[in-house]
RNA sequence: GCCGCGUUCGUCUAAGGGCUAGGACACCACCCUUUCACGGUGGUGAUACGGGUUCGAAUCCCGUACGCGGUACCA
């Protein structure tokens, strides 16, 4: 019987959850749904000095947000807890020790003074960043150099050190990635990376591969800034005699800065203008805040889709997808090998598409909400037939400020000076006729009935309707914008629109 | 430097030895709309380079170039 899928998606909290980490949790979540596996989400705390505080919550949150919860967490619990590294501190050094003793890691004494004056040492212009390996062990104070006795005796004392991997001295190691295929590695020229560190924590590749191994991953899927390390995490499966058990990988493709190239990073989007963190984050202590998707008027549907079409694709010419769709449809093998630039605009382009084909029922609750941060107060009812009128012309959430806020209120400044060239008294006049005519009108829910009246109202006036419709249009809206006229009138009432007709006809 | 991974319109991508290299974003033009959008039609625009293999290569192989990632007691 086939094992049960289970993924994990293992962020260190140490600040907003940027584009490429939402789209990580995405293939998570999706493969393990698509495969009715578990979605398990593990803090990787290890790095105590890199802890920041709120970090933790803001994953929950942007989870939640985007409507990618997983089965097990710290805050869900789940049978494999604690699901918090820091809290399974003391599971790791047994794991590390045993290492030792097999002969596949060793203890290394070296102050942290020493391993910067060996680099400095070995390093030269060839050589840019000498590594601690097997050409260099025996030069190093560690349990490889030292005898047994002399190890057994600053142990005995306490003195710090660390736990390191002994990494052959050439051997190939070989894994299949289910993006890159097959991939290699000569162990000769991978370094003996540190387990285990002074402080008594793992370090990332001790505790990805133990906690893999506890948590009975089946699918380990990460950025593909993990390659190079991989080969480490193989031999740590084999060397802790789990090799049958080891995850499948997948390192996925990075998310590149629009202009140049490099890995996205916040940096850019402050640069350049746009969001990389799909929610506002205040960076603790400073206050200092970047600017998140969601709160810029993104819809999580919208952000997820995006996310997805970042680097793959169902092979047809599809690019709207729901969540339910892509559960169905994803499949890691057509996911893209080469990092994706990031375009903002088309970014917003799915937003626009989204806000389309969503019901007024849908955009309801956050219109709402973003109306009321802005002082707007509407009823359901009002609220429905406003956002029916607008939604195609939004390009974010926060655009329905801008287009649908003369629908509740009275237009402060408006565009006179579209009117006010071409404006004569025969039009002061026709407007005159036209507040009479509107008072008297008796079907004013009917758009189309105002547009005859008014239409046959300028005929008998002699005027063209295409000279008093853009005047009206600012009387009501204030610019040159929005739905039809009438359709406006019609929601706004009769009254609000003969007062606005008047107000603007005194300035004129 | 070394190791690894990549490379199709400006951007995201399709095409897994065989039509004129297809679609989307953006851009341009026109149409629609007596506003602004939406929408519609059309257009500009790409296989990094060089060698092979083959009747035939974007596709397979080799090399080169370029880019990215890694090279921490960070993840």
């Amino acid at each position: 019987m086939a094992k049960k899928v289970r993924v994990r998606f293992a962020p260190s909290p140490t600040g907003g959850l940027h584009l490429g980490g939402v789209r990580t949790v995405l293939y998570n979540y999706l493969f393990a749904r698509q495969q009715g596996g578990d979605f398990v989400l593990r803090i990787e705390d290890t790095d105590q000095s890199r802890y920041v505080p709120g970090a933790e919550e803001y994953i929950y949150e942007c989870l939640k947000w985007c409507g990618l919860a997983p089965d097990e967490s710290p805050l869900a619990g789940g049978p494999f807890a604690p699901y918090r590294q820091s809290e399974r501190k003391e599971l790791y050094r047994q794991y590390a020790e045993f290492l030792v003793q097999e002969g596949k890691a060793y203890y290394a004494f070296d102050r942290t003074e020493e391993l910067e004056s060996f680099r400095e040492r070995f390093k030269t212009a060839e050589n840019p960043s000498p590594q601690y390996d097997h050409k260099v062990r025996q030069q190093m104070r560690n349990s490889c150099a030292l005898t047994f006795e002399e190890t057994e005796r600053m142990l005995a004392d306490g003195v710090p050190h660390v736990i390191r991997i002994r990494m052959p001295e050439n051997e190939t190691v070989t894994f299949t990635d289910m993006i890159r295929g097959e991939v290699s590695f000569n162990t000769g020229l991978v370094d003996d990376k540190v387990l285990l560190k002074a402080d008594g924590m793992p370090t990332y590749h001790l505790a990805v591969v133990v906690d893999d191994y506890l948590m009975k991953i089946t699918h380990a899927f990460r950025g593909e800034e993990w390659l190079p390390s991989a080969p480490v995490h193989v031999l740590l499966w084999k060397y802790l005699g789990w090799e049958a058990d080891m995850p499948q990988w997948a390192h996925l493709p990075l998310i590149l800065k629009p202009d140049g190239n490099g890995k996205l990073s916040k940096r850019d989007g402050d640069r350049l203008g746009f969001p990389v963190f799909a929610m506002n984050w205040t960076v603790p202590g400073t206050n200092d805040l970047t600017k998140g998707f969601r709160e810029l008027g993104f819809m999580p549907e919208a952000f997820v889709n995006m996310l997805a079409m970042l680097g793959w694709n169902d092979g047809t010419d599809q690019e709207l997808f729901t969540l339910d769709e892509l559960k169905q449809k994803f499949s890691m093998d057509r996911v893209h090998k080469g990092g994706a630039k990031f375009d903002f605009e088309k970014a917003k382009w799915f937003n626009h598409e989204w806000i389309k084909k969503s019901d007024v029922a849908r955009l309801k609750t956050d219109v709402k909400q973003i109306f009321g941060q802005h002082g707007i107060t509407a009823t359901d009812e009002k609220l429905d037939k406003v956002i029916a009128l607008v939604k195609e012309r939004c390009t974010l959430l926060t655009d329905f400020v801008e287009q649908a806020k003369f629908f509740f209120q009275t237009p402060q400044q408006w565009d006179l000076d579209a009117i006010k060239p071409k404006w004569n008294d025969a039009k002061q006049a026709f407007f005159g006729d036209v507040i009479s005519y509107f008072q008297n009108a008796t079907n004013w829910n009917v758009p189309t009935d105002l547009e005859n009246g008014f239409k046959e109202l300028a005929a008998a006036k002699q005027i063209k309707p295409g000279e008093v419709l853009l005047p009206l249009r600012i009387m009501l809206v204030g610019g040159k914008f929005g739905p039809g006229v009438f359709d406006i009138a019609a929601v706004i009432g009769k009254e609000e629109t003969v007062l606005r007709i008047k107000a603007v006809l005194e300035k004129l």
